[in-house]
DNA sequence: GATTTTCGAGAAAATGTTTACTCGAATCCT
DNA sequence: AGGATTCGAGTAAACATTTTCTCGAAAATC
């Protein structure tokens, strides 16, 4: 069944089909309500392929995420597919593991199935990959930092703000020897959390200690990892920062194994604010950053870049704190804030 | 740049590069490296919805699940991924949280962007929906139950292994008191979970206890609701297993907010063994169901019928007991297995 | 060596849309 | 009222492929 059964059955030129159903204003209202009826009689619906291939325009967004597994990722590709959707645009979701030949493998999956823009939502991106997107002149959008050239937009996290309120509130509990986990130093997002970081460090008076700061990799081993490291040297901080929430349970792990209690002896504070967060044990005190407001500015940048409706350069996403219980007070404060039975 | 012009650089028709391209083996061999340098030279690749709007074929499969949020399904979504890219295909997921309006927006996209196949992987399933993708001879994929009819295949969890297992385990511990959380009771799985469960407590001489069968949805509040109502009953079993690792980390949590230890005030046993119950605390002994053989199954059982190779009707998936130490001997065994320090 | 068969490449039709163009009718202006 | 203009619907070209058919040349048969 094709648009000329419809044509036929309403009595109509399948132009005017395509005009109705394109909601060209110039079709008469009458034919209209016409060529509707036979569209639900016949249970009609436009053919996809045939469209994108004449006009051009595929109506799919990718999504390039570093990995669906990190439950960061679920909640931003749910809210990416609901705004592309409701904006009509389909999507398409590829994650690159890390994994280089995945990128490129990601890239031409991208390509192959003409997209019109690509949302690139991993925190280490591999530039020259990214080329051949450039060159076909596809839109993209990218967090934190992206080559400067038209068609590109970038979502702007504030993560200052979020990371201040976590060391001041660490501060205000009395803590001053405080740790950092950061994500892998290549990736610019990491390395603007552990700069924002010491920086709040220094605004607070404390001065950053540098083998407190450690490398992780965002992922729940290397929350394990870095804890051991931690462990393993002659101090131990009362109270630690991690780049994103899958690296702070993994600290929260590693500390129920090697008997520390949190907050009494380790605060712990996260970043993101996934899910999960609400429900570990202790409740993850963590920077929240919005997936929603994420995924819906960088549908927009995209749209704004397709329907050149006047293309925004920069979105500002912010972060911020969102106390729960595995901060408190440093050990010998000689006070202990947990309550006895919460939400 | 389009086939034409690899012809014309290659000298040859376009349907010989259109062969080449599809590998039909009667072109010549002189010929297809000529193509092929072409192709290359010019970095070329083929126009997805050309090909499909004139072969019929999409390349496409549909994955429709309930929750993306829920770690299981990520994974799921990454198997699927992974061997459906592996064969050829590209995935369209789509998730309907529950919710009949999304089911109807699932399935009219997968219509309209004309997927081969689908992989119904939620649990609950809107027959009347499905109707329309029958109705179009949309080969299907269902996990435990679904129409039995031509074009469709069932992927048959053996519940049963995998739950008396953790049946077994708990009685021999020395657990008698051992409630169930399941998932809603409309859904033939989380039936199928919960027969297979009352089962294996009879086997074990085990007389099942109603009131401490609770009804949860498979989410992180079901389980802890469903946690608040067995703690309100006037006796509370010393062991629970749950339908989802959600709904156990649910109870986790509850517990924890109770004061109650896991496991030496209560054993909890989950299902499903995401990658997050290794690090809860305790680490949660579930029952796995393997995501990546559910992925390779339904993405075998499509290909199957869309390249009609023999199609097999049912595939059988099956479960396994994960021991970690949310469950030890009951209270009052005088005994804690609970280990100092481990991996 | 002539006729038939096989083989492989090219020409062209077909796929389901959109959209520029065409063209008749209706409206408008003088 | 008659010509100009506007309006809206239909015709057909275009989109990038695949695939059927055609057809010439080479191979095989007698």
């Amino acid at each position: 069944m094709d648009i000329r059964t419809v044509a036929e059955r309403a009595n109509v030129s399948v132009a005017t089909v395509s005009r109705t159903i394109n909601r060209v204003p110039t079709v008469n209202a009458k034919m209209a309500k016409r060529v509707w009826d036979a569209i639900r009689e016949l249970n009609y619906f436009p053919n996809t392929q045939a469209r994108a291939l004449v006009s051009g325009r595929s109506g799919v967004f990718g999504l390039i995420v570093s990995e669906i597994t990190n439950p960061f990722f679920p909640e931003l590709i749910q809210g990416f597919e609901d705004v592309a959707v409701e904006n009509g645009y389909e999507i398409l979701v590829s994650s690159t593991n890390y994994d280089p030949k995945r990128w490129e493998l990601c890239i031409r999956r991208m390509l192959e199935r003409k997209v019109e823009g690509v949302a690139v939502m991993t925190f280490g991106i591999e530039e020259p990959l990214l080329e051949q997107l450039a060159e076909r002149n596809v839109p993209l959008v990218f967090i934190d930092s992206g080559p400067d050239r038209s068609q590109v937009s970038l979502l702007k996290v504030d993560y200052h703000h979020g990371i201040r309120q976590g060391v001041q509130h660490l501060a205000a509990l009395g803590h001053r020897n405080i740790g950092f986990i950061s994500g892998p130093s290549r990736l610019r997002s990491a390395h603007a959390r552990l700069e924002a970081f010491t920086q709040s460090l220094r605004e607070c008076g404390i001065p950053p200690q540098p083998e407190w700061m450690i490398e992780g990799d965002h992922t729940l081993e290397g929350g394990i990892r870095a804890t051991e490291q931690l462990l393993a040297g002659n101090r131990l901080p009362t109270a630690v920062m991690c780049s994103n929430d899958m690296t702070a349970i993994g600290v929260l792990h590693k500390a129920y194994r090697a008997g520390l209690r949190v907050p009494a002896d380790l605060s712990v504070i996260g970043f993101d604010d996934v899910q999960m967060a609400r429900v570990m044990i202790p409740p993850l005190t963590s920077i929240q950053m919005s997936r929603v407001d994420l995924a819906h500015a960088a549908v927009t940048a995209l749209r704004s870049h397709v329907e050149n409706t006047a293309p925004q350069r920069e979105y500002s996403i912010d972060t911020r704190l969102v106390v729960r219980e595995s901060t408190g007070y440093p050990p010998g404060a000689m006070q202990d804030l947990r309550p006895a039975d919460g939400a």
